[in-house]
DNA sequence: GACAACATGTAGCCAATCTACTTATCAGGA
DNA sequence: TCCTGATAAGTAGATTGGCTACATGTTGTC
């Protein structure tokens, strides 16, 4: 799968994951790891920061904690997020139905 | 329709118009708002400089030609073409099956 | 002692899409 | 006649988010 593609697509994909229940950012790597039929493996470049923006906008909170004296921020969606998510949704199924109106994908 | 909802998605959906006949861009312009009923109404601005893309990138093959005292670039499939198409639709299917596991769109 | 897994982060690159602009022809209505 | 909208093609420059590559430290296992 090229980079390129998951170019606005990836936030909502993280407030999904988190959306069950709170995670760390190396938990939700491998939410997205497992959720994806290991097919979506994210670097730390991309993750993190990715968090941190999700953050600033307020869709996310984060709190510091340790476990096993490794240090864990957890971030858990806000109402905020919660609304994003489902407006995530209903964008990616636009954007589905345009992407195949055009592609018409079941002729190869 | 975000604008980065279509990084590294637009190649294949133009590919795929003029995969039935050669089309010149403005033309290209309103297959591609026909195909996506309206929601993809991409600025020249982004159309062109892909087409000059996808040119040099041996996926694509154009003609200059008149009618009606304007003139057109026409555009047509090389077989290049033809099969980044192919492998697109496939990359396409992956990728809509990633979002959608980790997405769960039906849940909104 | 070394290495893999766990855990978080930054700096800087890159490329595709966008906005805003330019140029030109033709048809139709005021 | 003049103006506007549709047709037709293009460029310059800004933006931005995902990437590579790097830095730091802990724990558990061979």
């Amino acid at each position: 799968m090229k980079a390129d593609a998951l170019r606005g697509h990836l936030d909502p994909m993280i407030l999904a994951v988190v959306e069950p229940e709170p995670l760390h950012g190396y938990a939700i790597m491998e939410a997205l790891l497992e959720r994806s039929g290991g097919e979506l493996d994210l670097p730390t470049g991309t993750l993190y920061p990715a968090l941190r923006r999700l953050e600033r906008a307020g869709y996310l909170a984060s709190e510091w904690s340790t476990v096993g004296g490794r240090k864990r921020r957890t971030y858990q969606l806000t109402s905020a997020g919660q609304k994003m998510l489902a407006s995530g949704k209903q964008e990616w199924l636009t954007f589905r139905a345009v992407v195949e109106g055009v592609l018409r994908p079941g002729q190869a």
